[in-house]
DNA sequence: TCGGATTGTTTGCAATCGGGGACTTTGCCA
DNA sequence: TGGCAAAGTCCCCGATTGCAAACAATCCGA
């Protein structure tokens, strides 16, 4: 440790045996390896540690350093604390023999989408299904028509109606950089917000992703998020066979 | 990141392009991605991650595995909350304006000790400074009498004695390597136990060294910790002047 | 003279990030 | 359909942090 302290030049030795290289230390020195030693300790970095011994640095500074340290040490716990939750929760997952779910936090970019709406009965799949299905056919159709050239895949959005609790606002969209808002062929513009999401891939059939948003979101629950909205749906790979669909479900946290 | 896990033997692609190198995945590889996110983010190495992908693991060794995790997740929030403590009592020093003090923990190696024992009336300095001083120059004077070769600094000891509560037990000793408890010219052997002190440096006249130990106190105090016995001084340098001096101060802590 | 301490140098750790130079692909315009 | 530029990807290498360990050589005390 010493002798690293040496070559970063932080402590050097008193004195240095010419003829050995042999280092010795004198007694005053101890007494600056523990003040490094003891901010360290507090999380400093040695180049930071550098700075505060080396350049005798005055209180202002000093409590200017403290603070930031300060500031990281809670957004640590705060880490810490969040990860504990998530551990105990794939642990209670466990004892419960339910399938582990791998919920991924990510930070999504703002995006521009263009698609079409509609409205459905409810959140369950038996209403929204029948509603979907027709919306991407007939986006997939005007598309071409209005030029619109896709930059990405087919997401769907869905969120609580304005009007009614139960009643869901439905999109089939997809992204695209569009610049005017000229005649799209009927084809409306989303702006989404760049927001922090808990996503989660499902593979499988669509008709069975309800038991996939209901793992999610039992997940934000217990990991002390609370959900936003749009919540999307992004269509990764659609083959032939639907039991080998892939798809992600994307839902803002808080 | 994906070259790196291609590297390592993490994730490798579904298809390389034998020509250009290019990797390609499929979309089942992101769910696979995903799941090794989800592990990363609690905090598991990428060795770990590829044990518990790769391996297929039953749900008894992942139980292991977190439980572990959880029980380093909680010692590092333990650990940050007391950096944070630390950092916080820092703060309010500069507030008040009193000085830094470079407090600083290790664990100190159980250590045998050869030397002489009295006691004083109380642990004020004027109590203690008549004893200590004749006390260690008895010391000196014994211990070439007996042929015990000290094998580090002299160290003074202080305790509260068994009978009284203001009572002072002193022992001056050095360290060194004794067998058996033959004839010591009255020496005795005192046997300490590896322990975790607090410790800090005091550069200047030993009897100004009251201050010290009560930031010291202080200092274990605001820190959550309790003090244990017995509290040591080390005398790392006694030049002439007595201004020069570098003393050591060893509390033990839980 | 022998064993232990100390020297400088080099490598390793974890998980990427970034730069450099060489290719490849994509997109756009004519 | 050709051509060109921009962007993406390839591999390799170096940097990050704070030491610890290994190595061969030297040095010191008993």
């Amino acid at each position: 440790m010493l002798r690293h302290y040496d070559a970063i030049g932080l402590l050097r030795p008193a004195h240095v045996d010419p003829a050995t290289g042999y280092r010795s230390y004198d007694a005053g020195q101890f007494a600056e390896l523990n003040r490094i030693v003891a901010l360290k300790d507090l999380g400093f970095s040695l180049e930071q540690v550098r700075t505060m011994v080396a350049d005798e640095i005055g209180p202002a500074k000093m409590r200017a350093l403290l603070t930031m340290r300060r500031a990281e040490l809670e957004s640590t716990v705060a880490e810490s604390v969040a990860k504990l939750a998530q551990v105990e929760s794939r642990l209670r997952g466990i004892e419960g023999d339910s399938p582990a779910v791998d919920v991924v936090i990510k930070e999504l970019p703002a995006v521009r989408l263009v698609g079409l709406t509609t409205t459905a009965e409810s959140f369950t799949p038996e209403d929204i299904g029948p509603v979907v299905r027709p919306l991407c056919a007939e986006l997939g159709r005007r598309l071409p028509e209005a030029a619109v050239h896709p930059a990405g895949r087919l997401t769907c959005l869905y969120e609580r109606s304005p009007r009614s609790e139960d009643e869901a606002v439905v999109r089939a969209t997809v992204p695209a950089s569009i610049d005017a808002e000229g005649n799209l062929n009927g084809l409306e513009v989303v702006d989404l917000p760049a927001v922090r999401a808990a996503t989660l891939v499902h593979r499988g059939p669509i008709d069975q992703v309800l038991p996939a948003w209901q793992a999610l979101a039992r997940w934000i629950d217990d990991n002390d998020y609370r959900s936003g909205e749009p919540a999307r749906e992004l269509y990764l790979d659609c083959p032939e066979d639907p039991a080998q669909w892939v798809t992600e479900l994307q839902e803002p946290i808080a």
